[in-house]
RNA sequence: GGGCCUGUAGCUCAGGUGGUUAGAGCGUACGCCUGAUAAGCGUAAGGUCGAUGGUUCGAGUCCAUCCAGGCCCA
């Protein structure tokens, strides 16, 4: 005010200028506003009018991995979501006809358990209901949730054909699941055999793992003395070429030792020793002879026995076998043990057949007696071991059957000779007389060495809390190294397959093809009520498969039509089978298929099914678990069908810890919801959190991260809201791109730099990249570099001026690449931003902007790469300044600038260097820098010493200069503010 | 326990084939502006590159072991 002249006020110039103007708010308000946007894009059928519009185009296909019908969505499925959505837009926006059908997975074990629990609430047993009926409310059930998954997945932004999506529970989508299973069984592929499962003999039905409970239970130990049948060759000469002499005395001792040794196990299940077939022992385990040399008169464990145990656990076990002393006799090297064999306990009474003895990595000599007793029908375990070894038992002579012991009723069978008929678990769930009976015709043989009783540990099943066995039952599978008629095999067609198939990131590859190497024959047969039937029949006295395409065609028909609720319709064998097949003769199955199957068919009946889609999909993405999961049985479904993958690419993103690091737990209290999220800061703020982060790797998400991520976020709009203010005022001219000044030409030679980045970073899927690299650009080159210095130019120069058209060419080309660019990621923002700029059309609709190759000029870049070092001693020099309160303003300033190497000279003083530091003036002078001036290290040569600017300020740019008043019209005004509102005034007067 | 993967400033990320004082943006502190104003500009602080050993003239980058964390198995 002081330096005011009193006497004439000088007119206040502001609204002379051209500020910028703006509606679009600087607060986005997103979790009020986004809403709006989903509901305009509903109205404008967005999905069926970008289909129509991009018709005709290159299809990009993502296939859905459906996420099960289950409950809300959490910050996982969000994220999956959110790639996937990025993924479709970027692609659309490249100029692809990018189609997203999502899907849902429904059928299966947690829907079938809520349903129950449901229908205990109302006091009916899940047995008293009609399967169909039950069916229809697990039905019922998922069409519920997947309705709210719907909204939620909309919600987010993402753009898809939520009105037809897939469902694997539609009538259409049954029949090509059962037609799919068809497929595996007329090419042989499909076989019934037989697996342990957990068994609840209360309830009559198979568990699984997370319907079982952990409670304490009390069984009966045995140690068991298994005699040894033979000792092989080869097992002989491992023995004669060990750490002694070859053939030496010692060796031959061993021999003779072992033969007259008794392998010793020691069980908590004594009831499952009809069911033994093998003996396996640790690989990694030190294995000893025994000799007993003093006991008790009546133990059973007598002086003279010998037995072969694991070193570190003999002690114990002669301690169990009420030994008083015993000594060891000799080494034995696991590299025998793999020839010898055993008689099994009970042999002379049924049980004559040849039990081997089999490595195994689930041996451990911390307990027991380092040798465990293996029963196929009893354990996973043991179902491992003797599988991986099936070729070699059966060339061995050994059949690798395995018996079914026990029945639903959990009682002995024929397969158990001698005990047929008695409980090992009762109706009741107590303890049957199995336990006793075994033991005792164990005494009997002479075969028992110890007893005694443990407290530990045992599954029950959740419902009835009663204990549950583990059983050997038919279960029915598909063959991984069954040769398919053309010397290939699933499992090599889906090496071959993983070989040519993208992974992002790469090692998705490794991991995927390690699980196909190592994987056992697919079990694809659960016994269950809510899923696709396993739809084929069996001939009742050959056990053959029937293989007819009519029955098959009936079958598929009828699904088709009525869903695959027609299989438990009464009469549905005999309807499928019509004249040609006897329905006593062959038995419908009624197992349910694995709800893997039905996921890992959607190819099958979307891809394929669908018109507007195609097969293969380009890319199929998921979390990296889904390699057990969904692109691991999509994998097998369309190799054993079809011989290639239904899928180009892979993708797999990682899971989303907590702030530190760690996983999320409801217990922990450290879960973050997205609908808490989209509430507190909008659905962008979630779609950028995910765009900046390596998804590839595990993600994290908490307060402070999220707070960072609206940071960025409000900068970026506030850089988007000066464009669009500034743009107010853009009468739209094209300026001839050689007209232009070189720092527009700069800019938008770095747009054609970009545009190459981005378009290639969108298509390696790499959002991280575009992002940081579309923030850096907009904080760093556009608003502290570009707009800063161009303010002066956009809000002062004549509305005629060639320089002022030139800028708002540019900052209009840089709007519409920036939004286009982002809307990708940020589609609420940029669809905002864009109808800020007038456009009557959805952003949706938008390529990404197109532009001029020839924009791109290396050698000016590398120029301005010297201009702005230059800049940088001036800003360093300015900043001494000011903190020395000489100058406030840079305008106040007017730097000389001291530059040694005469090149450098010629390229600064060939710009607008006052322009470029937003100085009144600048002096440039040839020479060695001033020591007394500023310098920066990094910039040798250079110095800067700043004056004040002479001269007078203008009353409207507020820069400093000598030709103020020039105009007499305008005393306050320098020449070029005169000028401009010359003009002004001219065209308001006109 | 096994397979695959990750660990660089407070936060999010860059750092081809090993080579000068490890970079960016955001945030923070301080200053300027008050014509992008619950904004804009500038300056500065901030890292034993998870740890330890090794290879090498030289390692964030290669090797080994360990620690922490994740997914999938057991």
């Amino acid at each position: 005010m002081s330096d005011a002249p009193a006497s004439e006020a000088t007119r206040d110039y502001s609204d002379t200028l051209f500020l910028p103007k703006t509606d679009f708010p600087m607060r986005a308000g997103l979790p009020k506003q986004e809403p709006g946007w989903i509901r305009s894009w509903t109205d404008l059928d967005l999905y069926h009018a970008l289909r129509k519009e991009s018709a005709g185009r290159e299809k990009f296909i993502l296939h859905d991995g459906p996420p099960y019908a289950n409950g809300h969505i959490h910050i996982g499925t969000a994220l999956n979501k959110i790639l996937k959505d990025f993924v479709v837009r970027s692609h659309q926006m490249l100029g692809y006809d990018a189609n997203y059908v999502p899907g849902w997975d429904c059928h299966g074990l947690p829907i079938e358990w809520k349903v129950e629990e449901n229908f205990r609430a109302e006091g009916r047993s899940k047995d008293a209901i009609p399967v169909n009926e039950f069916r229809r409310e697990c039905r019922e059930f998922a069409q519920k949730w997947l309705a709210v998954q719907k909204a939620e997945f909309q919600r987010l932004g993402v753009v898809g054909d939520f009105d037809d999506p897939y469902l694997t529970m539609s009538y259409p989508a049954e029949a090509g699941i059962a037609r799919e299973l068809m497929k595996f069984a007329t090419s042989d592929q499909l076989y019934r055999g037989s697996k342990p499962v957990m068994w609840s003999v209360v309830e009559r039905t198979a568990l699984a793992e997370a319907e079982v409970e952990y409670h304490d239970y009390q069984s009966d130990t045995v140690l068991v003395a298994f005699k040894i049948a033979n000792i092989d060759t080869k097992a002989i000469n491992a023995l004669r070429d060990g750490p002694s002499e070859p053939g030496t005395e010692e060796d031959e001792k061993v021999l003779t030792d072992l033969l007259e040794a008794r392998v010793v196990i020691w069980t908590t299940t004594p009831w499952t020793l009809p069911g033994n077939r093998a003996i396996s022992y640790g690989p990694g385990i030190s294995y000893g002879v025994y000799e007993v040399t003093a006991a008790p008169a009546e133990n059973w464990a007598k002086p003279g026995d010998r037995f072969l145990l694991a070193d570190s656990l003999a002690e114990e076990v002669f301690k169990e076998a009420r030994v008083e002393a015993y000594e060891r006799r000799d080494d034995v090297p696991t590299s025998v043990l793999a020839g010898v064999t055993a008689h099994h306990p009970l042999a002379g009474r049924g049980y004559e057949f040849t039990v081997p003895l089999l490595p195994g990595d689930h041996v451990t000599d911390d307990a027991g007696t380092g040798f465990v007793h293996t029963a196929p029908g009893h354990g996973v375990e043991d179902f491992e071991v003797w599988m991986e070894n099936k070729r070699d038992l059966e060339a061995a002579g050994i059949d690798p059957t395995i018996p079914y012991t026990v029945g639903a009723d959990g009682k002995y069978t024929k397969d158990a000779p001698g005990f047929e008929g008695l409980s090992v678990i009762t109706d009741e769930g107590k303890k049957g007389e199995a336990n006793k009976a075994v033991i005792d015709a164990l005494t009997e043989a002479g075969a028992l060495i110890g007893r005694g009783r443990l407290k530990h540990q045992y599954p029950h099943s959740w419902r009835s809390k009663k204990p549950v066995i583990f059983r050997n039952t038919p279960q029915w599978f598909i063959a991984m190294d069954k040769d398919l008629g053309d010397g290939s095999t699933l499992r090599s067609r889906a090496l071959n397959a993983i070989d040519r198939t993208q992974f992002v990131p790469a090692s998705g590859q490794n991991r995927l093809r390690g699980m196909i190497e190592h994987r056992p024959d697919w079990v694809v047969s659960r016994q269950r009520a809510w899923g696709v039937p396993i739809t084929v029949f069996v001939n009742k006295n050959t056990g053959e498969i029937l293989k007819d395409e009519a029955v098959n065609a009936r079958i598929g028909a009828a699904f088709e039509a009525e869903g695959a609720d027609a299989w438990f319709e009464e009469g549905a064998a005999a309807r499928f089978l019509g004249e040609a097949y006897d329905p006593a003769v062959w038995e419908k199955v009624d197992d349910i298929l694995d709800v893997w199957f039905d996921s890992g068919s959607t190819h099958a009946f979307c891809l394929e099914q669908r018109p507007d889609l195609k097969w293969p999909a380009d890319v199929y993405l998921e979390g990296s678990d889904q390699h057990r999961g969904w692109f691991h049985s999509s994998l097998l479904e369309s190799c054993g069908t079809r011989g290639r993958a239904p899928y180009d690419a892979v993708i797999t993103h990682g899971f989303t810890m907590a702030e530190d690091g760690r996983k999320m737990s409801k217990s922990l209290g450290n879960t973050i919801a997205p609908q808490n999220i989209i509430d507190q800061y909008g659905a962008d703020i979630l779609r950028l959190w995910v765009a900046s982060q390596d998804y590839t790797d595990d993600q994290r998400i908490g307060k402070e991260i999220l707070k960072g991520v609206a940071d960025a976020y409000r900068k970026l709009r506030n850089s988007i809201r000066w464009m669009l203010g500034t743009l107010a005022h853009d009468s739209g001219e094209t300026p001839g791109f050689a007209t232009m000044p070189e720092l527009e030409r700069l800019m938008l030679h770095r747009l054609a730099v970009l545009d190459g980045e981005v378009r290639e970073a969108y298509r390696r899927y790499d959002y991280g990249h575009v992002a940081h690299t579309l923030m850096n650009f907009a904080n760093v080159e556009l608003s502290a570099f570009y707009f800063d210095i161009r303010k002066d130019a956009l809000y002062c120069d004549a509305p005629s001026s060639p320089r002022r058209h030139a800028a708002l060419f540019t900052v209009r080309t840089l709007f519409d690449a920036l939004v286009t660019w982002l809307a990708p990621l940020l589609p609420f923002t940029m669809e905002e931003s864009w109808a800020a700029r007038g456009h009557e059309r959805s952003i949706n609709f938008a390529l990404f902007a197109t532009i001029d190759p020839a924009w791109r000029d290396d050698a000016l870049a590398e120029k301005w790469e010297k201009v702005r070092r230059v800049r940088r001693v001036v800003t360093g020099a300015l900043e001494v300044e000011r903190r020395e309160k000489r100058i406030r303003g840079s305008l106040e300033a007017h730097p000389v600038v001291t530059i040694a190497d005469p090149a450098l000279l010629a390229v600064v003083e060939g710009v607008d260097f006052a322009d470029v530091v937003i100085t009144s003036a600048v002096t440039l002078v040839a020479g060695e820098p001033d020591p007394a001036a500023f310098a920066l290290p990094e910039v040798p040569g250079v110095s800067a010493a700043v004056h004040h600017a002479e001269g007078t300020r203008c009353a409207r740019s507020w820069r400093y200069t000598s030709d103020v008043g020039s105009d007499p019209r305008y005393p306050d005004l320098s020449a070029r503010d005169a000028a401009a509102m010359a003009e002004i005034d001219g065209a308001a007067a006109a």
